[in-house]
DNA sequence: TCAAAAGTGTTCTATCTACACCCATGT
DNA sequence: ACATGGGTGTAGATAGAACACTTTTGA
């Protein structure tokens, strides 16, 4: 889909420069939390940043977003939806990011610890100045995730294979920053018909076992 | 908003190029209709296709689209939001398309005439195929319209200043595809508070005049 | 037997849906 | 007086919110 226009294309002055950033969300001791990187070189040397690397062209977009989600989290088959795409006007050239967001399973995540200022996760609803407009992305995506929440599945990008229903509204907790009723969340969920029991039960300390459940669908449904 | 990675750039084997594409609605003849431009070049020449041009970035991409949008349809102040960036890989060289779309009232709409195939409304429940990805451009913008129609006001991209409720109901009736109940629909309204009544009346035709509203915000407003 | 989390139903309220008649005007 | 579209209210159904006690287990 390059262009579609009917006229013959403008000179360009300069060839822009194109990045996609990612904000990866999981739910880390009951709160929704995002992956940073601390920027090692300049512009804004020293700041706390999101994930993200200029694309060389070789792959889709998407695909270009996915390979770094990888290379943060060792993980794969998870959540991913673009967000927007920004121009930048004060760089010396033109330049876009392309801003994702992904939900991970924070079990399933094998950080980098290599460097001396490894990625490490931040608490969405404290987050210190970022560099970039990188707060503003992360809010838009939290709005996005919050939204999706009530009328899609995208739940299942959070949580493991199988789950049991408390852990599925701690994280409908977490991410809606409120506390929900257990018995009405349970038929909301049931009625939905997005999870269903598997059967099997986990116990665990001293009390009642919990049933386990999946999501009947881990493809990005509608309700 | 340019790299935000804590690694240097890849280096880029070409330079990519791109475009801004916009789908235009409108209201005609009581159907939504989206504007179309006649592709006189290859590639895809001859094929109907959605208006937009290289990004030359010179100016912020948003205001590029809305460039496009007063050469295409001489009107301003428009609704204009961001659809989704796509990438384009059969193409000889990298190509991003950012994608947005806009309402507009269709009376105050002067398209260009001057060419041979001029840019033409065409009905988007009834499309031929288009070049390109254009057709599930559209389609991803129609339901985007849809689903916000719901939840916010953006009707008022489409509607004049004042506008009766036998309108406004039109153009909702035209983007859901469905026709809905005369009280119901003015109740839900009204107590929304999304549109209030100007005080004025609208004489035309043999029978009782109808009341005027406008919308309470013209900004984007979330319900 | 006690502590701790799991599991379960009913009532009330608010919202949405369906539906039919009178009103103001121009011809 | 009649044809045309504008304006209005109510009753039933549905969905969401509030709320407390019993069950199962390990220690």
């Amino acid at each position: 889909m390059p262009r579609s226009s009917d006229k013959p294309a403008l000179t360009s002055n300069a060839s822009p420069t194109v990045a996609t950033i990612i904000v990866i969300f999981a739910i880390i001791d009951g709160q929704l939390q995002v992956l940073l990187v601390h920027r090692s070189a300049e512009p804004q040397q020293g700041m706390w940043a999101l994930p993200g690397g200029r694309w060389d062209g070789s792959t889709g977009l998407e695909a270009a977003a996915e390979a770094k989600l990888v290379e943060e989290t060792g993980a794969r088959d998870l959540y991913l939806e673009q967000l927007f795409t920004s121009s930048n006007l004060d760089a010396t050239q033109p330049s876009l990011a392309v801003a994702y967001f992904a939900l991970v399973d924070s079990k399933l995540v094998r950080l980098r610890t290599s460097e001396e200022w490894p990625p490490a996760w931040h608490r969405v609803d404290a987050l210190e100045p970022l560099a970039f407009d990188n707060n503003e992305v992360i809010a838009q995506a939290v709005e996005r995730v919050r939204a999706k929440l009530e009328y899609t599945n995208i739940a299942y990008g959070l949580l493991p294979e199988q789950f049991t229903l408390r852990e599925l509204q701690s994280a409908y907790e977490a991410i809606e920053g409120a506390t929900l009723d257990r018995r009405n969340f349970r038929k909301r969920m049931l009625s939905t018909g997005i999870i269903e029991a598997t059967g099997e039960q986990r116990r665990e300390g001293a009390h009642r076992p919990a049933h386990l459940y999946r999501f009947t669908s881990r493809q990005p449904v509608f309700l």
